[in-house]
DNA sequence: TATATTACTGAAATCGATTTCTAATAGTAG
DNA sequence: CTACTATTAGAAATCGATTTCAGTAATATA
């Protein structure tokens, strides 16, 4: 019943040659003859024989494995970051061994140490921190960590983001031109960098136009924070004319909020802008005026940053924010001679 | 720079015994005396020891791998599902490799193949099918496989999902009894249980109530399609007054163009129905009347499945179909005297 | 034809753990 | 105090590959 698995010995002995010789044949980069290679490889396939990834790694040191964690699946923008990365990581060689951060588990630190135990490659982080005591750890045992949205002060961490700061700056400057003069925003948990990032271009910005946030709630990444806080600021005496959500998926709760239980017009009573870009902003139902995050573009750059560190033991932490443009759907008013 | 790896060896050395005894501190299960039980902890808290789990697989022969290979992380209904599973087998000592069977990469048997390599201790195959070729493959290794949300005929497999043949019966009596007469249908591709269930059900329960499939498109699980069907659905010249769309994720879709490309009404001019509950569907834009797919009693079953056949050697393929309610919203009509 | 290079080969060491086997020690009963 | 059983310890085998080493065969050079 059980064919049991096959090993390289199985297949050396029925090839008539020596295990190294098996072994050479699958690894590539080392000498074999023409002759014992075609020997080998029949005796492979008729046996159905591969080599155990494992045990190659015990002694290469080198598993192919990258550790994931990651923690809000619910926010649309990471299943498709997954998706690209897994696939863009795959294309490499590599594979991805998922751990999940949730509220369940409590501690990150707990979960790296779960990683390190696999003996993965390289490890990225994709929206949570990590500690120092942590990341001194992955860089003794030499396993390269790259944040994925996500920045932190350690030096010793790569770190690959959309350039927030920016990104909130140009909704600022958006707002200001089309005229909006009561401009609110709805913040995400305090401790993540994109919050803080966003914020800080958003508020920089509009003191150079002159204003400051008119309201301002927190929903903490959270859908149902996010609403209380929309119905929070939009029962006011007074209401903002606009309102900046921090990202998309709080956008959308605060849009229906306003829309289904508060009976707002949007953009007419009030424009929303929201950041990540994710498949549902296009949505006619939303039509979210939002920055872009390029998904692809910043796994392109966490894929290379943790290969070239694995692959030519490249140790320089780097840290890249990619610019993302602005764009333009119905959720927000915009005046005719708008960039014109 | 580098502290480079601890090994058992090490530890051993500082804590002045065999390099058995630190193995067997770590192993449990293992006897070891109380005192070369603190001797050996101690030393390998010092040096920052844990044991390498690849070392480990190699003699027991279990990973403590889980591989899942996944299609659709654009279907929201698989992200929960991830984050589920990914958790649940965490609680239980297990880490999921992910395996991407996207477009790219064309061929599932490939990916299982190189899931194989892993030495992975059991496959949970989400949303795509298997080659028959390869389910005995998995088979000979002793490599247990579970299709998640998916069934196919092969007896080797175990298969989880919802009820579907009985949910596409609840929506066809609900419309039914709510007095549609006109009831269209926008299917899947063809190839996957899902939607043949789903559809099976469906339309058997409409003739039961002396009821045909009014309209019939296909949508493929994709977008842009559903969206094409829904265009083509809408604008005929006799329009149906009610339509299941096969998936919640589609639902959305079919929706968007109804009411903003058509200008239908939704319930008054339609009633639209969807399959999966995803957590958009109770979103105030859509309030998508669906039924249930219970995720995490699917996940329940998928991973006690699983670990029954991993660590009691269980062989017995079982299949699984998970009752779930018709959640009514409000994208669908219901006459005032329904269910009282 | 003799010699220097190169290309391959198989035996054996290795990676870092678990596990079997044998021996020693401790604990218990008579 | 002896005999017997449980615990525990270390040495060595093992898992399935890669890789070093040393030697042989094949080819190139003079």
């Amino acid at each position: 019943m059980l064919n049991k698995k096959v090993t390289s010995l199985e297949v050396a002995k029925l090839a008539g040659v020596s295990q190294s010789a098996v072994s050479r044949v699958f690894t590539p980069g080392a000498s074999s003859s023409k002759k014992t290679n075609e020997l080998v490889r029949k005796a492979a396939l008729d046996l159905g024989y591969r080599p155990n990834i494992l045990a190659r790694s015990l002694i290469t040191g080198k598993t192919k494995i990258i550790g994931l964690v990651v923690a809000y699946l619910d926010n649309y923008f990471y299943p498709e970051a997954l998706e690209l990365l897994s696939g863009a990581l795959q294309k490499n060689g590599y594979h991805v061994l998922i751990f999940m951060a949730t509220n369940t588990s409590g501690n990150i630190d707990n979960v790296v140490e779960e990683i390190l135990d696999y003996q993965v490659d390289g490890i990225i982080a994709a929206s949570v921190g990590m500690s120092t005591n942590l990341a001194s750890r992955c860089s003794d045992v030499g396993v390269p960590v790259v944040l994925f949205n996500r920045t932190q002060d350690d030096k010793r961490l790569s770190a690959v983001t959309s350039d927030n700061e920016l990104g909130g700056q140009k909704i600022a400057q958006f707002l200001c031109d089309n005229d909006h003069k009561r401009i609110g925003y709805i913040a995400g948990w305090e401790g993540a960098s994109t919050q803080r990032d966003r914020e800080k271009g958003f508020t920089d910005e509009l003191k150079k136009n002159g204003q400051n946030i008119f309201a301002r709630e927190v929903g903490n990444f959270n859908l149902d924070e996010a609403r209380q806080a929309a119905r929070k600021m939009f029962t006011a005496n007074q209401i903002p004319d606009a309102v900046f959500v921090v990202n998309d998926h709080m956008a959308f709760a605060v849009m229906d909020v306003m829309r289904y239980e508060l009976g707002l017009k949007i953009p007419e009573d009030v424009s929303v802008v929201g950041y990540d870009d994710v498949p549902i902003a296009k949505w006619l139902a939303y039509s979210l005026t939002t920055v872009r995050q390029r998904a692809n573009r910043m796994v392109d750059e966490t894929v290379s940053i943790l290969i070239d560190s694995i692959e030519n033991n490249s140790t320089k932490p780097r840290r890249i924010a990619i610019d993302g443009p602005l764009i333009l759907r119905g959720s927000a008013k915009i005046l005719d001679n708008y960039g014109v």
